[in-house]
DNA sequence: CTGTTAGCGCTTTCAG
DNA sequence: CTGAAAGCGCTAACAG
């Protein structure tokens, strides 16, 4: 790997005999240049290969656009983040920008850390599936101009665009079906209380229910795992639920892993917010309420390109609907002499 | 959105009444500043807020680099691109790189405007898992210095650093598995026989089986519904195959709800190239050979940056062995009749 | 230890 | 339609 220099601008002008500012016309594809030096520019640097410096060039802009956004999500690699990122991506390369991207996993100082990154790195806005509680400190960064748009999670203590999942409402169709199944003791299994979004869905799960025996409420679940060990708990109660709200993708697959082992998959009934792949191939299938990520991403991304594009409108705060897929494990029964109704 | 002027290490050192290479050598962490000043410094950077804009500071520092490395994936939506993906991010944060990523979805034009698109940008180096067959347009681009590493698949027409996994070994061990329980009559099905880790994965199939039957080997299946529709046509033959090896995924999906649909799931054995979530709880838990797409991308990240810090030794291939995961569906006998051995 | 000068690669004036 | 000069925000090189 020989360190040649890379041609520049100026290189291209050389060969082709002609000034830098014609070059950079010709390589901006202005209209107002005589053919034949073009042409001339064209072969230059075809010869040369060579390729714009863009961050040179939007140094010296007037827009100082840099053509990048930086999207900051919970993990790339879980399917909910990765799915909004695929998204995201294709609405941006389609308007010629570039997606600088990073995961939190639930931390706040990793999202300031990562925001310091991508600012330094001047993106043009931002997409923001929060892990803190507090966004004051991008405030200054938005007077400045920085677009942003919140996923998943809302702004706090900022006012900003955000593109959320409909929880709370979702939760309670997802409750209140099991409800129409004839359950009471409904069981709620979920993630850190301190997530906007398990908050709402457990808001959610509270309303559809009327009154809650605390008994049958398991929170702060994060993993499979441990919701598989908090599932297996309650399936092991005096009163045991008759059916399970899960909050959350990994904490349904623990709840389907602790029904599986209690040889209860058919007799306890179970819903879980967010889809996931396969649900169907399950036995039984996995009834959710399913999110709808790729939508969250779209909305997001057209939103900020509007903002970069000068829209000033006061920030917008839009809903993406949830949907009840009955699949099989939200239709079962309670036992005969529990049933309600 | 009022757009004030975002402050400048200029700003910064009119505030604190020092020069602007003072600012400049406190903001850079040089020890060899008067606490002094270096205070003043601070206390007007907090005040003002100021970010140093890192694309500036590249566009004149003596290595040019932009701290930040592109990644060409052949979908950011799929979970073995995810998983790179984030091993690729963890890897790169972990040295101060931000990761500039983009999906293929197989399309070698889309390959190309990728990576001009990264190269304008001035990424310090490549990680492709590339969707062509010519990277020979790269070659200027190494030549000028920009390391690149392939995954996945290996690169043609250039020489440069590759990670994959053994494909045609792991999927010669999954065919061999299959034949150790009986099985003769074994179909192939697999993805576009332009994709090399398909051409490897089938020669591997054909080498475990010394000759091959035309009549089962089904090709150039690119969706779960095409190889579901493939699987279920040769389920339908007068002599069917009493086992199933398939390349992909997606592939094995199809496979999967094909052998429900017919009711043959316990009878017909399967085994698949590339693991998937939820294998372990189908019925029967579906037999894989995984590959280990973090491995990939943690050892192209290693690479790669080994090589932005200057490492210049000759390109290295190196390959990620693949495991034969033993969970039922892989196990079953074929009919009596039939057997083998 | 600090400041001045020059200039990274490019685009913006603004004059020819 | 074209080019020369200036400068985006920052750092290298050198002088004080």
């Amino acid at each position: 790997l020989s360190d040649l220099a890379r041609p520049t601008m100026r290189d291209v002008a050389a060969l082709a005999g002609v000034s830098l500012k014609t070059v950079s016309r010709v390589v901006n594809g202005a209209t107002n240049v005589d053919p034949v030096l073009a042409g001339k520019v064209r072969r230059a640097v075809a010869q040369l290969n060579f390729r714009p410096n863009q961050t040179a060039s939007s140094l010296r802009r007037g827009d100082g656009r840099s053509m990048t956004i930086g999207l900051m999500l919970e993990d790339a690699a879980n399917p909910f983040s990765a799915s909004i990122y695929r998204e995201v991506e294709d609405a941006a390369t389609m308007q010629g920008f570039a997606v600088l991207a990073g995961s939190l996993d639930e931390d706040p100082a990793r999202e300031r850390e990562l925001a310091a990154a991508l600012l330094r790195r001047r993106v043009d806005g931002l997409i923001i599936a929060p892990a803190s509680e507090d966004h004051s400190y991008l405030r200054h960064e938005q007077e400045l101009g920085t677009p942003m748009v919140f996923i998943d999670r809302p702004p706090r203590l900022l006012a900003a665009d955000s593109v959320l999942s409909d929880n709370r409402e979702g939760a309670t169709a997802a409750v209140e079906h099991l409800i129409s199944h004839g359950h009471r003791r409904i069981a709620y299994l979920g993630d850190f209380t301190r997530i906007a979004t398990a908050q709402e869905r457990y808001a959610g799960y509270a309303s559809a229910l009327g009154s809650i025996d605390p008994e049958l409420v398991a929170q702060d679940l994060h993993t499979a795992e441990e919701a598989e060990a908090a599932c297996a708990s309650l399936l092991e109660l005096d009163d045991p639920p008759t059916a399970l709200f899960s909050e959350q993708n990994l904490v349904t697959i623990g709840c389907v892993r602790a029904l599986r082992a209690a040889g209860a998959q058919h007799q306890v009934a179970l819903a879980g917010f967010d889809d996931f792949a396969l649900a169907d191939l399950l036995e039984p299938p996995v009834t959710v309420v399913a999110q709808n990520p790729a939508e969250i991403g779209r909305r997001a991304a057209e939103l900020l390109l509007r903002r970069i594009d000068g829209d000033e409108r006061k920030p917008v705060a839009t809903t993406v609907a949830t949907r009840l897929i009955e699949r099989g494990s939200g239709e079962i029964s309670p036992p005969a002499r529990l049933r309600s109704t």
